[in-house]
DNA sequence: AAAAAATACGAGCGATCGCTCGCATTCGAT
DNA sequence: ATCGAATGCGAGCGATCGCTCGTATTTTTT
């Protein structure tokens, strides 16, 4: 009853912040090999080289789990794209732009397999979709931006809607390149780029 | 022991026949809502009014039930398609050629919201997804065979992966769509629409 | 040095779920 | 009418899994 109070950090942290972290890297190689549901609590903490009552003196439960990898990943991310994500990319021609965000992005998660794991896995129980919502609200916010520069004649909802288009079709490529065996992934990101134009071009260039 | 040998038909058919009707519809029910990992087989039971017992006299297991369930949409499938896909419509420019086959497919997964469960949820475990190949690769075939009459300059792996994408991004706005209230439908139908003229427009008629 | 707090362990509880088993009932054929 | 096969039932077995509890060890505080 005295575990897992992770709000508060109370004393003791050198230890203790060196075993959150492993047991998030275990966190993130099992969702990626097994995805969430089948990813075993047990197999997070062996992964880890701990014991299960070790895993819980840190996370209240295996939400717990995803819910800080999801933050994790969220760091990881806005710190990846700092770069890559300049002011002045909003200016540049379509095509330039998307291969300016969606080679990092591919980078980013051929680095950080389980970051895919959480963001599209729909094995996650409803609760823990809420610890995604962060993920999917940054890209989305980021397409959004770009588009409103882009594409300044949509409405909102319209806006909103293609951005979540945009995210869905980079998710399931994603999808299929992570699967796919290295020298079958460069012809696919080509694809992605081109699906990606292909449906945002008319978008952006409209009303001729 | 003496349970559930489906493969073979014994005698007795007239109710038999019935109560797997009964339990392939519950099972799409049941899946198309929760799943096919979260769905329970007691629940499917339950929801075609029979008791567990039952159900395992005519499934040897909860993957025979996907299986059996595979095979029916699939007859479905080709069944509904056997209009759609008269030997002309591959002669049709590219926009109708989409047009006529996204309609009847997307008219089709509103009318069995359980084919989309089968056909995309990652929440199958590997051996119950052997039982979808079989749709997947209808589909595939399907759109190899247009590609070859509309892009017959592509190399067999080029076209094996673009027909792969093309069914990605289906299936990804097709969730969309399902998901959407009625009224979100029509711009996203749209969308996919785009979406599949963006990416597979180059591919068609490119090298001009 | 002693006390308190934090970390660690791992057997196993409780709940869930796929599936079984023994037996009852209904149907079709003779 | 009778009998065997097909269908039906539902309590509960066995396995899995998230998580706990009592306890042991290590680290920080005083």
């Amino acid at each position: 009853m005295t575990q897992a109070r992770r709000q508060d950090d109370r004393k003791r942290q050198a230890r203790g912040e060196q075993r959150i972290s492993q047991i998030l890297d275990a966190a993130a190689d099992r969702f990626a090999t097994l995805g969430f549901a089948a990813t075993t609590t047990n197999a997070i903490a062996t992964t880890a080289g701990i014991s299960p009552g070790s895993l819980y003196q840190f996370f209240a439960d295996k939400d717990d789990i995803a819910r800080a990898l999801s933050e994790r990943y969220l760091g990881l991310l806005q710190e990846a794209h700092g770069e890559a994500f300049t002011p002045d990319i909003a200016t540049l021609p379509l095509p330039t732009l998307i291969d300016r965000t969606v080679d990092p992005l591919i980078a980013f998660n051929l680095t950080h397999p389980g970051f895919q794991a959480l963001l599209a896995d729909p094995t996650t129980p409803p609760h823990v979709s809420e610890a995604k919502k962060p993920l999917h609200t940054a890209m989305l916010t980021r397409i959004d931006t770009i588009l409103s520069t882009h594409a300044p004649h949509l409405t909102p909802a319209t806006r909103h809607r293609a951005a979540e288009v945009v995210i869905g079709i980079f998710t399931t490529l994603l999808r299929m390149i992570l699967a796919a065996p290295a020298h079958e992934r460069p012809p696919l990101i080509t694809d992605l780029k081109q699906a990606l134009n292909g449906y945002l071009g008319p978008l952006v260039d409209n009303r001729g």
